[in-house]
DNA sequence: TTATGGATTAGCT
DNA sequence: GCTAATCCATAAA
């Protein structure tokens, strides 16, 4: 993953982030899962993203250089994970993973023997791979947390965004086609 | 200082 | 499909 990745517009990182590993070696063990959902934060154009009422304390990541992470807690109990471009204010929520290393560390942490539903949705992803609030704001260039690059190029498709309730029709969501990992089939809702 | 509502999930109807 | 659970950053006063 060399730096240059996350200067592209955010919403060609957002595609090219799909069929990407990403890795977390925590004392625990190493877990890593492919991912196959990702959504695009628009940062100052965007009524739906966090810094769209410019830089504040909690979304300072996202206005930070690209290639780290943007951790943020919401609903009084669940973390989502983001990965941070190079535009101000804009960032990529990782919504869904393929686990692909450290399965049964995985379930141990989401007490759930169900693997397709491991790291299906964003907070799923967070608590599956063990990261927490200490990593906002981290890059994401090493350890413990990492991108690998893959050479895949899965198919994508393309759809509403999930769960805002501003700017909902914009097709910002994207996904690797028929992938049984993905956290919803049918696009929005609302 | 107080109020509001959220980039969600799981469980029940 | 509907809603409770449950914290906190941001907005409003």
């Amino acid at each position: 993953m060399d730096k240059t990745y996350f200067d592209q517009p955010t919403v060609e990182v957002a595609k090219r982030l799909l069929g990407q590993l990403l890795v977390h070696r925590s004392p625990e063990g190493l877990t890593s899962g492919i991912i196959v959902e990702t959504e695009a934060y628009l940062g100052l154009n965007d009524p739906a993203s966090h810094a769209y009422r410019g830089q504040t304390p909690r979304n300072s990541p996202m206005f930070g250089p690209g290639g780290h992470a943007y951790v943020y807690f919401t609903y009084g109990m669940h973390y989502c994970f983001n990965v941070v471009t190079d535009y101000p204010g804009e960032a990529v929520l990782i919504r869904a993973l393929e686990p692909v290393e450290g399965i049964s560390l995985m379930k141990a942490r989401r007490e759930l023997d169900d693997l397709n539903r491991l790291c299906k949705g964003p907070a799923c992803v967070v608590k599956a791979m063990g990261i927490t609030k200490e990593y906002n704001g981290i890059s994401l260039a090493g350890e413990p947390l990492t991108i690998e690059s893959t050479d895949v190029m899965p198919p994508i498709s393309i759809s509403k965004r999930i769960g805002i309730s501003k700017a909902i029709d914009e097709p910002l969501r994207f996904y690797i086609s028929g992938n049984p990992f993905v956290s919803k089939l049918k696009a929005s809702r609302k």
